[in-house]
DNA sequence: AGAAAAACTGACGTGTCAGTCAGTTCGTTA
DNA sequence: TAACGAACTGACTGACACGTCAGTTTTTCT
């Protein structure tokens, strides 16, 4: 948030612009690091390392590790969000925009965020911020989710009487799934886990 | 595993006996200090302060904190298992055993399983032997609420072409909703998640 | 009763890591 | 070009928690 407000002044304030990009680096980093070693395992020896910077310098931009953890965290959760805004922004008929949606939520390559989500579930069990963090960004793309059927429903490509209760569910049923493929590895694959989530669009909203 | 077994046993050997209850208190107090202070802040120091015990004994019982650990989530796993095995064992109606299975599955209380399984996705990212009993756990639970809807099926009060996808869907939908509840907080209270519930179960088994 | 084994204690060694700080480099401004 | 301050370094420290171990208590066995 800092950081990305702070990128777009004038760049003719060097000090400034180039304390965003070290911000931006250091938080970029600390999520490449949270997403392979976990929460619990991050040490700011590794971000530091990553970058080839000294561990003074991570302190200098960020007071705390748990500064730097909840700024992490805020810092993917709001590159998601943009993500998916971008992607509902344009403009295509329901079902296709919907299909675009879900496909951006899904888990892919190597889970990336869904690894960070997971974590950051753990951590809300017990963090305001991180709690809070979390039920936004899930709060947001419900929002985003139940739009994009509402606009179905108006324009009479989808059935569905609670727009906002079939957002919830289709948003529990892909997270709870998520965690089979990114958790518990090959539970379920990509292919499965589709046509699962298929099934229940076709009731939540009518098929094609 | 080894506990009960042990416990079972001739009450005349009562060095094993003790040995297998104080296997057990270390891992319920275990249970109970992951449950309120997270995977990454329990201390072997506290689980010894809560049963008044030093923690050399806790090492005398379990060479390291790992296996403490995993062993406490074994624990738990199995006791969740053999409460919804015996749950689904009485004999009920299909609709009224599905009921029951499925308000056993769902959070209450203070939460504790829903907290345990949620740091051990967590750590199921990066432990081969957390995935496996997260997983083997799910599966397990799935292969319950499977049999209960085939059964329901058999017997002509459900309507259901796939009972394993609709496990499934079931499953994920509850656990997604658990994830709302338990680590949002309140963002989805009992009764909106009955309610979310019970519309997709009358989608997937047919209503009463 | 006496020996042996099991259960248990608590102090200590050791490694780790977040956070500090005195000092260095480098770009900017006057 | 000299002064100034922002960006940065890396060695150090203090705390903390796992795991060990020598020794103590309790139970079992003969």
């Amino acid at each position: 948030m800092h950081a990305a407000d702070e990128a777009t002044d004038h760049v003719t304030e060097r000090h400034r612009a180039t304390v965003a990009r070290r911000r931006q680096e250091i938080l970029e980093a600390t999520c490449e690091i949270l997403s392979k070693r976990g929460l619990a395992a991050t040490r700011i020896a590794d971000v530091a390392r990553l970058l080839d910077i000294s561990t003074g310098l991570v302190h200098y931009h960020f007071a705390t590790k748990d500064e730097l953890l909840v700024e992490a965290f805020r810092y993917a959760a709001e590159a998601e969000l943009r993500a998916l805004r971008d992607l509902a922004a344009v403009d295509l008929p329901p079902r296709e925009r919907l299909e675009t949606v879900i496909a951006e939520f899904f888990p892919r390559g190597e889970f990336r965020s869904w690894r960070l989500w997971i974590e950051g579930w753990g951590e809300a069990l017990r963090s305001d911020r991180f709690r809070v963090m979390s039920r936004e960004l899930d709060e947001a793309w419900i929002g985003i989710l139940t739009d994009t059927i509402s606009e179905g429903v108006t324009s009479g490509d989808f059935t569905c009487a609670d727009p906002r209760g079939s957002a919830w569910r289709l948003s529990c049923l892909i997270e709870g799934l998520a965690i089979q493929q990114v958790a518990h590895g090959g539970t379920i694959d990509g292919t499965e886990m589709r046509l699962l989530v298929d099934v229940a669009l076709a009731a939540e909203v009518g098929s094609a």
